[in-house]
DNA sequence: CTTGGTAGG
DNA sequence: CCTATCAAG
């Protein structure tokens, strides 16, 4: 069972064709091993997203979404090769959930698990904005409190916008008063970990810098490998028993870099 | 001495490289055999006009412009290879004319010429918007009428957004409640004409459809050609009289393609 | 279909 | 620097 997640920036520039070799994402999922694949940033509505997705669809993909309340914001989506049997938008409970219709939270089952794929707001220190990304933490906190009390294996992945520890972020010292560094993110996510999930990337690469997921478009950050770690899949303790191999598909996004993300890939055995 | 004229539908995508073949607005500007050049719709401030232009300008071009009020809207300029010795913007006789300041209209004395590059508003059949394209072009009028008391020859060039007759616009059926081919508009140009100015293109071609100096971006216009004919130089019948070749640069603009608009080129002897 | 502005990343 | 939106042409 392979699991994958990227943020695809936009999923209408993401699929098109921007030069002979970089066909963009359409050519990665024809030859990814993945079974389920989390997206975030589709900025598009569900129509939009399954036009874009049509030639994915008609090769057998089982596809879920949640819509961006805002137009050309936003948006997750999962992809799943076995039919997905119960899909859940937004963290909260119920139905008036302020972030529900955000396009930020989506959960699947497909087989024996529970999937999420999550897109966390940016922030801006010390603004109304970062107030906001800390009120989606604990509602997305809540929700995987939730899930460990349930039965099933689960994995949250997404783009959380927090960059955990000194190792996740080149430039670390410049960024501790910037959101996606702060020392409330940080903490937050270090009490999410003690709660019983596995960051499965760290703990296979428990003291490399990286590897990175996120590269800033501007300069050559991407060419520097100056990047961020914000693209994490967490599991319950005992599915991350199960991790074989967890990496950041960099080399393919080298080549062909369809998205300011790289994939995050996992297999389960 | 060569007066061409062009909207050049943004001076900053313009001079973009667009492919190996189509390397924009300068390599046009290093071999066309105009002395002076008049560029309507520039969408950018002074400034950026002439970093866009820079090239031209260090080859020895000289440059007068007027500003659009609105940020990526209008804009005219003229581009000499003689020296401008007097500029005047807006078309109204003092600084309250409402249209001073819209960037339409420039008019430049370089040696014996008086040369104007102007651009018409869009307009729009029963608004607001026609009736200012209304107000525009009392304006202008007056100021041609002043133009034609001066002792000078003069060329007023640009993209005057009016079809005049049925050769001039391929689709002109279709196009008869339309702004830019309203018999408000035709029968505008119509007097303007019989104040003794003159349209040396269509002198010289007094009976064939075209040439159309202008084709929408949309469907297959160009390669269909159907286009208008907007782009006009209106000379006093002085100077009309020393036209020997007046064409519009289509030729050029089918392998070239920077703008949607083509030059509008005429040597006066 | 293309331009430039703007918000957001 | 890139992705969207939008108004305008």
């Amino acid at each position: 069972m392979i699991v994958s997640t990227i943020n695809v920036n936009g999923i209408r520039a993401a699929v098109k064709e921007r030069s002979p070799e970089n066909q963009g994402l359409l050519p990665w999922l024809k030859t990814t091993p993945a079974d389920v694949i989390c997206l975030q940033e589709t900025r598009a509505d569900d129509e939009q997203l399954a036009e874009a997705l049509a030639p994915a669809l008609a090769d057998g993909w089982h596809l879920a979404s949640a819509d961006p309340h805002l137009k050309g914001r936003n948006g997750v989506a999962v992809l799943s090769r076995n039919p997905i049997t119960r899909t859940r938008i937004g963290p909260g409970s119920n139905a008036d959930d302020e972030f529900a219709s955000h396009g930020r939270y989506l959960e699947v089952d497909t087989g024996d698990l529970t999937v999420a794929s999550v897109y966390f707001p940016t922030g801006e220190a010390e603004t109304d904005r970062q107030v906001e990304k800390e009120r989606f933490m604990a509602a997305v906190a809540a929700r995987m409190a939730e899930l460990l009390r349930n039965r099933r294996d689960a994995v949250v992945c997404g783009d959380w916008n927090i960059g955990h520890t000194e190792l996740d972020i080149k430039a670390w010292k410049a960024n501790r008063k910037k959101a996606g560094f702060l020392p409330a993110e940080r903490a937050w996510l270090t009490d999410l970990l003690a709660t019983g999930w596995v960051d499965v990337v760290r703990v296979l690469h428990p003291d490399t810098p990286g590897p990175y997921s996120w590269w800033s478009w501007r300069g050559k950050a991407f060419d520097n490998d100056a990047g961020w770690r914000i693209d994490y899949q967490l599991a319950n303790r005992r599915l991350a028993d199960r991790v074989v191999s967890a990496r950041v598909e960099r080399a393919e996004a080298y080549a062909l870099r369809w998205s300011d993300h790289a994939p995050v890939t996992v297999e389960y055995c």
